[in-house]
DNA sequence: TATGAAAACGATAATCATTTTCATATTAAG
DNA sequence: CTTAATATGAAAATGATTATCGTTTTCATA
């Protein structure tokens, strides 16, 4: 059975604080060491695996690494979270929509293909960024 | 301007014969060297990256690297052709769904955002997968 | 308090896909 | 044929992630 280190929940806490603003392993590494409690990288990559194991955190693989997100206070097995991520911004976005879950289970149905909502991004533009058309931001 | 050079000619047809068969780098060289026309891994990815460019391969990153597919006879500003990645054996399955379009629209239009279907990788399992339940493939 | 085994830690080395570098070869004009 | 632009390939560099391994921490028990 594991343990519970400071580090465990220095990693937690700080992906907490984050929201749904999704974070490189690295980034995490700098969070952590500006606050105060430095952690290295290969334990916050096992950390994060647990996490994901958990179901705490997401995990989605992008071109420049992974990025993870807090997702602890969600219901785990809901089939209605769906991450949307933003192109240009790197946020991660969750959306409760019936019509996306409609929309798996048309695929499942019609073109027998069983979506796995946990493992699928979406990707696009967010409100945010469309609004700021030309403005650049710390892309991901 | 670009040159036309054997190497960029036998990356193209080597793509085109695997169709749907979405790969990765390394497999495409092996392709080639197996076809008698050895290409270096350097300008395997020059060439892709050039294709992706002309918007002839559709490229998309998961965790084990990228995978690329062929997509040239697809009209290029195809907003109906989606993407579905089986994650038991990583082929890639393009789908003309009017429902996933519909579905995007109402992303844009209720939750502000929007959708970039190029980039977007539906993952899930497939019937065939699905179907072979616990029989093991080469996985990806 | 001690002890000790299980589990976790961190520094560092190893992997592996992708990119860069650079000297050489190929292409397409003139 | 000459030449300048472009492409190639071998090898080194990069960067994220994982594995290794000796050391440290945790926690149940003495």
């Amino acid at each position: 059975m594991p343990y519970s280190t400071k580090q465990h929940q220095a990693v937690l806490r700080c992906l907490e604080q984050r929201g749904e603003n999704a974070c490189t392993a690295a980034e995490l590494a700098e969070d952590l060491r500006r606050a105060g409690c430095p952690v290295g990288l290969a334990t916050i990559y096992r950390q994060l695996e647990k996490l994901e194991t958990a179901g705490v955190v997401h995990k989605v693989s992008g071109e420049e690494g992974a990025l993870y997100q807090y997702c602890g206070h969600q219901a785990q097995g809901h089939r209605d979270c769906f991450l949307l991520k933003c192109e240009r911004c790197g946020r991660i976005r969750h959306v409760d929509c019936t019509q996306l879950q409609a929309l798996y289970d048309h695929l499942e149905r019609e073109h027998h293909f069983r979506i796995n909502p946990r493992g699928t991004l979406l990707s696009g533009v967010c409100d945010v960024c469309a609004g700021e058309e030309g403005t650049h931001h710390g892309d991901r």
